[in-house]
DNA sequence: CCGTTCTGATAATACGTATGATCAGTGGTT
DNA sequence: AACCACTGATCATACGTATTATCAGAACGG
């Protein structure tokens, strides 16, 4: 950061303030507010013609409450904060912010919600740090939490600080209101599927993270194996991927496996991309089911069989469900939080049935 | 003001405030205040003792200013609007947004500035509506403009009420602070690539907008046919794109054109695709130049000869100017708040010699 | 005519922080 | 002793809004 940063100084230009259109259509501050916020009763009483005027005058002007008088004075903003413990927009984290921002923005649009967008925090070791010294998430009404991984300490801590928040995606951790994705169930699916399709030798290949997300993926294969018959799961490799294209491949090859279960779509595609060169037919000798959509980055990608989080739902949801929160308080039983959206099963061109 | 306004009430759980933390060190309030501000002087002389004492019950209790507070106050809070005219995120818009805001967001982290998107400005026409009651512009610090076009009515209105803020793209309106692409000169280098290669038939088909970014794109190719030869410039078609691939096509043909200029990538691809319907070698028979990025929407382009305005720059630059302006003020001269990058050329593979 | 209720509007205050003005004490100088 | 310079810290106030309590006057009922 440049040294001549702290010194900015607002040099604030006058506002326009309640005082000032009180002076200009005669009558008091307090007034003023109580027309600007529309209230009406026993408590405040303004005949048609006062509010008229004052009305008027507000419009002639273009009166707008500074938030942050009213945030102070204990009124809510209207103001989500949004956390990404990655860079939102750029290429690489992209594919997966920018589908769950799409619905985000359009439910904020919908409900009336500016967005924060926490870009500032400090960048400890590749990821952001929710809290810092300056943060700034009171600034907003409440937050919403994105990231693959999101850490334990930090939902704590929002969660004893009575912090109004929603993690985007199924989180472990206690009490925590969230919207996730209910990979179990279909991954369980796309394993029953393959069954069918005659696949008894499978291998998953999964990314090295405690996520939850992962872990629920992995469950769900589990789950959908030990259905199918629980002695063939027991000789099945469930494996962390390896980081090269070559290692991934001879991980397949060595496997067996008629059929690989990629959890991230960048191993499915590394993965075909090593059969073609080893001129291995797929999907008819081999089939690859992957349990995300793919990243745009990766062109002239096959159209994978897959599991598709609803991402975008995910993304309204999340704020639907944090403005609910913010309307009707903090939950103690925060279980009615927790919310899990299917996902959708692309039935793509990766898998068909295994060779005899 | 919507009348849901008042309904949501903060039950706001009481803040760890100064004034405890004051308590607990057994100081006063402004003494706090002065610690966590890291002031020193003649006008704040605090010994080095008390300092410690006072941050360590800081630490200890996680203290964090109220940014509302500070705001009020006069500090500036390092907030930086984003205003778009669309939708940022949809897959539509991505394209054109998310590039400038993966620089807007990456330089917003190295100056530590967090962003305020106007998500909730109501959409009339299609198009945000920048000030309606509501609009939440002096909770920033200053504000970003984004969109193709932006409202000459809205421009003025910024600067006649000495906001700070800065349009991303070359603007028009008087006195308005911007940072835009050189699309003059790369449209200028452009067709002289094309002269040098013997194209002497060009077609030049743009949007239907009255936007600055696309004006200036068919002033470089006036500017530059008319540095090549001005009598073949008379001659030269410079149209609104049909709407209908069909009839874009028939633009093409009916000009006679050897190489036609698109404007909007969308367009090339169209053209691309109606000259292999129609069996023309693109680019032996036809070259095709466009003069903005391509949408990753439309998979399959060729990888067209083109100009590349530096969008993530764009951004980038645009929070380091309104930054500049948060300091320095409001300038008077906005003649050196006004800045133009180069656009890349992409060489590309549409655009060869033309057939003698 | 007096107490009561109602009406229109305002005064006063709280919210949490920043900062210029101020104050009490201390040590030094003439 | 009177004056000054300096230190450590606090007081008081401002920022703009929301809200409660209050007030003056009118209308009303007995």
């Amino acid at each position: 950061m440049p040294d001549w940063w702290w010194s900015v100084n607002m040099s604030t230009p006058r506002r326009l303030t309640q005082r000032k259109i009180a002076e200009l259509a005669n009558v008091s501050q307090s007034t003023v507010s109580l027309v600007v916020n529309n209230k009406e009763g026993s408590s405040a009483r303004i005949p048609p013609e006062t509010r008229e005027r004052v009305l008027k005058v507000l419009q002639e002007h273009g009166y707008v409450a500074d938030p942050a008088a009213r945030s102070l004075a204990g009124v809510a903003n209207k103001l989500i904060g949004v956390f990404t413990y990655e860079a939102a927009f750029p290429a690489e984290t992209r594919d997966f912010y920018s589908e769950l921002l799409t619905g985000v923005e359009a439910q904020a649009e919908i409900l009336g919600y500016d967005l924060l967008m926490f870009t500032s925090a400090p960048v400890q070791d590749g990821r952001r740090e929710l809290f810092h010294p300056t943060n700034r998430l009171r600034l907003a009404d409440g937050c919403l939490l994105l990231g693959l991984e999101i850490e334990s300490a930090d939902l704590e801590r929002l969660v004893s600080g009575d912090y109004p928040f929603v993690a985007v995606g199924r989180r472990d951790t206690q009490n925590v209101p969230y919207v996730g994705a209910n990979y179990v169930d279909g991954v369980v699916q796309l394993v029953e599927k393959a069954w069918k399709l005659g696949h008894r030798k499978f291998l998953l290949l999964h990314r090295d993270t405690e996520a939850e997300s992962v872990a629920d993926r992995i469950r769900g294969f589990v789950r959908g194996m030990s259905e199918m018959d629980p002695s063939i799961l027991r000789q099945t490799p469930i494996s962390v991927a390896a980081r090269t294209s070559q290692d991934l491949w001879s991980q397949v090859v060595s496997s067996g496996a008629s059929v690989v279960f990629a959890e991230d779509p960048a191993h499915a595609s590394l993965i075909y991309r090593e059969a073609i060169k080893n001129s291995v037919d797929v999907p008819r000798e081999l089939s690859i089911v992957t349990l995300a959509d793919p990243s745009t980055l990766f062109e002239n990608d096959p159209d994978f069989t897959r599991l598709s989080p609803p991402r975008q739902k995910l993304g309204a949801e999340s704020l639907t469900l944090l403005a609910k929160i913010l309307i009707s308080g903090i939950p103690k039983n925060t279980a009615d939080y927790q919310l899990l959206l299917p996902c959708e099963l692309v039935s793509g061109k990766t898998l068909v049935a295994a060779r005899v």
